[in-house]
DNA sequence: ATTTTGTATTCTGCATGCAAAATTGGATGT
DNA sequence: ACATCCAATTTTGCATGCAGAATACAAAAT
């Protein structure tokens, strides 16, 4: 008979409501399914989480800290507006992230984490060809996430996906025009060429171009009131 | 008599508690006056703040978000021990980002700005003359803060404060060697020369370095046991 | 002597209660 | 018609209460 301690079994589950309200009213938000503005009412959320307040503000508390809420004092929290300034300027922050990151990954990555990010590439591309802009974000999405994830600094992938998560619903209006889209599908196919290479330096100046790119796409998009 | 309306006056004060409860919080946590692996206990921190437990809890909650301190389920809260893994991933991290910083405030500082920093370069040299190792950190601090905040991206500086101060305590152990610390002082001095001169692409490049350099020496002082 | 087991105590996690601030809706006045 | 004011209601912010989990500690067993 095998010894009690030897015996491998999985931990039973135990998350506490704050972070399940948490994770539950990120997911809400990062979708888009609260608009930007929106009050958070306490009672009403808490209803419908089926938790007390208690947890649910500290939920909320802990979304602020993110960026993702706005605190209003005596008067709640609302969910953040995008202001164009502001996506500026974490575009620009996460420019630099993913060109450290690029840098890092070429390094650091197995050769199944690049295979990984080429099998997301190609299926990118599909969606691209098909004109599906939903399956294209998500895709697109997919692999600058890997991209930082693989470059073995984990504080780096936090932030990224702190940052990210920020401007998600703001990133949906960008690459409006066909033209660039297509074009950002040929910053991809290099950007793949690098980083297969592993030739940091080139990926580096690769990822940076093309956050900046984002970045003029995206402000674009939200300085014209056309972003409807 | 003036409009009502234009008189200026300093608005009244209503933090709330939370808030305080937070800022407090994470000074003693800074300030090394709460040595990591300290248990967070509510009740007693309550009490010593003046405060319920309630906003104590949230406040708490924001600190783990920020890094400060690690949430253990059922067991509350620690402040956060010092990873030499994580340290170096932040700092690698902090060093894009001050290159970034570094480019933009060739661009946006003002004179104004400039000449700030290098009056408190001076002070800093001030600092070193004497031996004075707290002084020192203190303007080195305040000069790597200062030059991220002219960067003119607020985003950059949220970040880049969060990140610092998650490795305040271990950037205490750096710099240890009087060579560094006089290899350090060489490095700052172009730093504000490339500055004054709003040598953008020089100031990104010495400051990548600086905090390599930064990056091992902490390394190191975090690997050696005799970091006492 | 060391480990195990049972029990008392402490502490966290969450729910709820209450006072103060903010919002709402309508009445009043201009 | 519009703005202003005031009471009624809602909502937030905080304190407190309570159940259950974790810890500490002592007694029992190996």
């Amino acid at each position: 008979m095998a010894d009690i301690a030897t015996v491998q079994v999985p931990q039973i589950a135990r998350r506490p409501l704050h972070e399940e309200a948490a994770d539950r009213l990120r997911e809400l938000i990062v979708q888009g399914r609260l608009v930007p503005g929106t009050r958070l009412n306490e009672r009403l959320l808490s209803v419908q989480f089926g938790v007390s307040r208690t947890p649910l503000r500290e939920a909320i508390k802990l979304l602020a800290a993110e960026g993702l809420v706005e605190l209003l004092p005596n008067r709640g929290a609302i969910v953040a507006r995008i202001d164009p300034t502001r996506v500026g300027e974490i575009l620009a922050v996460m420019g630099v992230l993913e060109a450290l990151a690029g840098e890092l990954a070429c390094r650091n990555a197995t050769d199944a984490h690049l295979r990984e990010i080429r099998a997301l590439h190609y299926e990118m591309l599909a969606m691209h060809a098909r004109g599906d802009l939903a399956g294209y974000f998500k895709f697109n999405q997919a692999i600058h996430l890997k991209l930082v994830k693989y470059s073995g600094n984990a504080v780096l992938y936090q932030v990224y996906r702190q940052l990210n998560a920020s401007v998600r619903q703001a990133r949906y209006m960008a690459n409006l025009t066909r033209q660039r889209w297509d074009a950002a599908m040929r910053e991809h196919d290099e950007i793949i060429a690098a980083l297969d290479a592993r030739d940091s330096a080139r990926l580096k100046a690769l990822l940076s171009d093309h956050l900046t790119h984002k970045l003029a796409s995206v402000i674009g998009a939200l300085s014209s009131p056309a972003a409807a």
